[in-house]
DNA sequence: CTGAAAGCGCTAACAT
DNA sequence: ATGTTAGCGCTTTCAG
């Protein structure tokens, strides 16, 4: 920058002040001119660093995750943040805990060490954890995870109201009896109160059944994946039982349960009607394509950055973005 | 730092070369005693841009990536890097060009300005590209893309030998007739000379069969998603040809064809036989399970990282990672 | 409207 | 074995 004063023929300060675009301290047009042409003509580029260190603001934050690769989500996460961090002209330094504390806490220290401006703590599922004390004090937001004791907004999707909507189309399609759900609240070995998404999911599509006076047939305690599915809908049909609409918890046990179907010979939709959440890929390959209640993980993303960007203050408010409803062609009339 | 110098009784360079752990300058175990105790009670942590100012290092590397959401492997580079980056106590920034050359460069000055050390830039499929100018000079390398002019290394997925793996297992299993590529090189409107993985694939499977002397029935080319994979495999029985075995150029494919053949009332591998390329996660629900070429995006991440903090001299090799074949139960010998 | 000078927190010659 | 001193590149009072 003092090459660039010099050439102008001005002091650092007056290059300091058009270089970075401040206009309270007015500078000639002259002087301004003949700055940025000095500039332009030497490649200046500004030292972030150097700027850093004196305003102690870095336009960057923190991003940490416990897994950016488990679910294939994760990338849409990450999408928004990046996209609402660009448009503020910030940066984001990206690291993953692995789920171990030791690391997180290692991770939290290297960030703040290096004066990020504030700090996302992302989960891969919901779920409820408690932040790293460094993190005490500081601009914090919590992506997809709460922490009832800690200052910081969450930002989550909306699975009760997903519930709701899976089960209004459900309903609007005629159907009363024979409604499984397959995967339920999660409520497995490992996390035998359920998990939250399972809970609020659950909560909401009971709910709105029960207005209407339907009650399921069943809930089927899983896990979440494919193969859950594909066993769960077998040992169903073989016990006998004829559902004619499953509420899948995720799109990867509907999966499963269309396998498992079409081996017994029934088609989606016109013997048992299908609907699920999450919309990953897969939802849309399927034949007949899932009608699901899709994961808003790049609007979550955006939320996250923006609170942090938007200039108003965090607060600690839960933040629940909307899952929207994809209807394809998994719902239809009751079969006969 | 001053306080803990202060505190600990010393001088602030006696303070600096035990906190940042130097012994090349001999420092009194007392004095070093002291320091560190100072520095635990006033909870010292050293101010990473400031050091970074006076050293001109940051322990920070630019990920530029032309989108790390399209594909559900892009999580895996990234694990891969952020591992390698961890172990050598640095951080990522990842950012995100969306394919777009002026953001790109945008995106790259900012890291240039932020002093990172190197900068990987990575691709989402294997293509040639052309490093933003800024980047000349500097510590970079291509991750899953190749740039013949310029001075940096590539890590690229082993695609010929990929090929002629696919080509290989399906000779070990007794097919010489009615094997049909589904997807082939990708000559499409789009890409009319075909993509690279989809020539070096095809490259490699010809490679072998042609040793054998086996030709293949035909080459389908079309985009490599799971609709495509249903309707040509669809078409291909429709028109009376009766493929033994399938080769698709990438799982989505393979999970149509699987589509198209249970409609037909054709087993895999029973009556058609199918390999193919990526291990997506679909290749390991589908039933039966898929035999497949794995793309290896986590060592990829973790070779781009490893030649950038390894410190070995860049060069400007091309790095061919292996793609582990992935048995499952999809190729069985010919049937009827 | 512009310039001189101090200092952000740290490291590294150079003394001692 | 430790301290003095000078910056790294930039912003920001404070004087003119």
């Amino acid at each position: 920058m003092s090459d660039v004063a010099r050439q102008a023929g001005v002091s650092q300060t007056t290059a300091s002040f058009v270089l970075s675009g401040r206009t309270d301290m007015r500078i000639s047009e002259a002087a301004q001119a003949r700055v940025k042409e000095a500039a332009a003509a030497l490649g200046y580029r500004p030292n972030v660093t150097a700027r850093s260190l004196r305003t102690r603001v870095t336009r960057t934050i923190g991003f940490v995750s416990d897994a950016i690769t488990t679910t294939p989500f994760a990338g849409e996460v990450i999408r928004g943040a990046l996209e609402v961090a660009r448009a503020h002209d910030h940066l984001l330094f990206i690291v993953e805990s692995e789920g171990s504390a030791d690391t997180e806490t290692a991770l939290v220290n290297a960030l703040v060490d290096r004066q990020v401006d504030a700090v996302v703590l992302a989960s891969m599922y919901t779920r409820y954890i408690t932040p790293p004390k460094d993190l005490h004090g500081r601009r914090v937001v919590l992506l997809n995870c709460l922490a009832p004791g800690f200052d910081a907004p969450s930002v989550i999707p909306d699975e009760v109201e997903a519930g709701r909507a899976a089960g209004r189309v459900l309903l609007a399609a005629g159907h009363r009896n024979g409604i499984w759900a397959i995967g339920g609240h999660q409520a497995i070995p490992a996390t035998p109160e359920g998990t939250f998404a399972g809970n609020e999911r659950m909560r909401g599509l009971q709910e709105v059944l029960r207005q209407e006076r339907v009650v399921l047939d069943g809930v089927v305690e899983c896990e979440w994946n494919a193969e859950d599915g594909y066993r769960e809908t077998r040992a169903l049909l073989a016990a006998g039982r004829r559902p004619r609409a499953l509420v899948c918890s995720t799109d990867r046990l509907s999966f499963g349960a269309y396998q498992a179907l079409a081996e017994a010979g029934l088609t989606v939709p016109g013997d048992v009607s299908a609907v699920s959440f999450d919309d990953q890929d897969i939802a849309s390959w399927l034949r007949p394509a899932l009608t699901t209640l899709a994961l808003p993980h790049y609007e979550m993303g955006r939320t996250a950055m923006e609170l942090l960007l938007g200039g108003e203050p965090l607060g600690s408010a839960v933040h629940r973005i909307p899952m929207p409803l994809r209807e394809r062609g998994s719902v239809a009339a009751p079969g006969r």
